[in-house]
DNA sequence: AGGCGCCCTTAAGAAAGGCTTAAGAACTCC
DNA sequence: GGAGTTCTTAAGCCTTTCTTAAGGGCGCCT
């Protein structure tokens, strides 16, 4: 397979003509997940990791704006774009507010659509001089300092105590394959199994995105680009 | 972990009907409490902090204005809204001279419910000239420096002296995590125990609002949005 | 294609930390 | 000196976080 893995893509669109378009469109690049209600995308998105999410802003039942406000309140910082059919600036502001990452108005350009999915998910890191870090994911920014990851807009989201420690020793050295144990010393437990890793790895993902820690299988986990 | 929780909002009204139409209507914002008389409200105002509250201005027995007016003069300073089903000048100025932060008439689109009551609990923090750092919710603005909570209109709530302390010190820097013993040293006696921060920070919390103050689990506290 | 590890996911108990309350001490202001 | 605040402590309860373990799924190698 010479195809890098697709990114994970929850889309929460109740329209039945446009939903399964927009999936088969970004179907190519994405593995995506179609939730048609509200309800179903929000359980989805709060149990599984994706990568990155598109939100229909006017959903019957839980509006998709109400849908972001508690992802977010549960701790789950996962870009997040919200179409709309609406385009006012109070609208804009709301959904952003609420804890989107980026927002665009229907009808739209399937090329921007991309565009703005790729920038949402590009990563980058930038190693401190001080063993501390900068995470970047697309419009997200991990802060050591008081454990939150920050959107551009201001909105945050806060990890626990372990949660900030595996990633910023991954996100210390970017491209560099630590094995669990190298990750356990230091700054855990000397009796704690090298399972425990498994465990705070799954919760970043559920709570980032499914790509920010990449498994490199029998040996560790690795950050940041794999060139 | 969490940032962007759901406020806890305290709507007081008696109308069998409407209550629990408008707390249904905020629920998916709000964690709402609907108090179906005066004295309930009151008395849930006064002990538990809230975010913001929405009083009945036509309540049966206590009368949503004296409502106000006690909470007020009890040094609870949480951004309040009233509703009343008469819209003339006199009875709004009197809403407002009770110490309210804003009003509006029944009926009322709920939308515009939704628009001012994110425009009373919008917290921001405006560095000042002295290095001091002032701190506003809404209408509100807290000046650490006097140890006074102001409104627009005029009105006025004090702080006790150690409560003030602690909050001038969270605001000085905000976005900053303070431990409880950064916020102990040169304001607090030298015997003073850790826990005392705690104390305080309630105290804030119920006087001020339930999220002024952010707590980082296992660190210490925070104010405002490092944005 | 099959077997063998490794990894993912979940759930649940344990531990730690924070919240809330109440009550006595200290302090202020008449 | 007395009444009313304000300050401080501490204890019990509650929430969050940590840790373990087990089952199922998936990738890798032969």
């Amino acid at each position: 397979m010479t195809t890098a893995e697709r990114l994970a893509l929850l889309l929460i669109e109740d329209d039945p003509v446009l939903g399964p378009l927009i999936a088969e469109l970004l179907e190519p690049d994405y593995a995506v997940r179609l939730a048609a209600n509200g309800q179903e995308g929000l359980h989805l998105g709060l149990t599984q990791p994706w990568d990155v999410m598109v939100i229909d802003r006017g959903l019957p039942v839980m509006d998709g704006v109400s849908v972001i406000a508690a992802l977010r309140s549960k701790g789950v910082a996962t870009p997040i774009l919200i179409l709309t059919a609406l385009g006012d600036t109070d609208q804009k502001v709301q959904g952003l507010d609420a804890g989107a990452n980026d927002y665009m108005t229907k009808p739209f350009d399937a090329g921007e659509l991309a565009a703005r999915l790729r920038a949402l998910t590009r990563t980058y890191s930038t190693p401190d001089d001080g063993g501390a870090a900068l995470v970047g994911i697309g419009t997200w920014e991990l802060d050591p300092a008081s454990r939150a990851v920050r959107s551009v807009y201001g909105h945050t989201v806060s990890l626990t105590a372990k949660e900030a420690e595996v990633l910023a020793a991954l996100a210390a050295e970017p491209g560099r394959v630590f094995t669990r144990d190298e990750l356990l010393t230091g700054h855990f437990h000397p009796t704690d199994q090298p399972g425990v890793i498994d465990t705070y790895v799954h919760h970043l993902r559920r709570k980032i995105s499914r790509t920010v820690i990449r498994t490199v299988h029998g040996v560790g986990y690795q950050i940041g680009d794999p060139t």
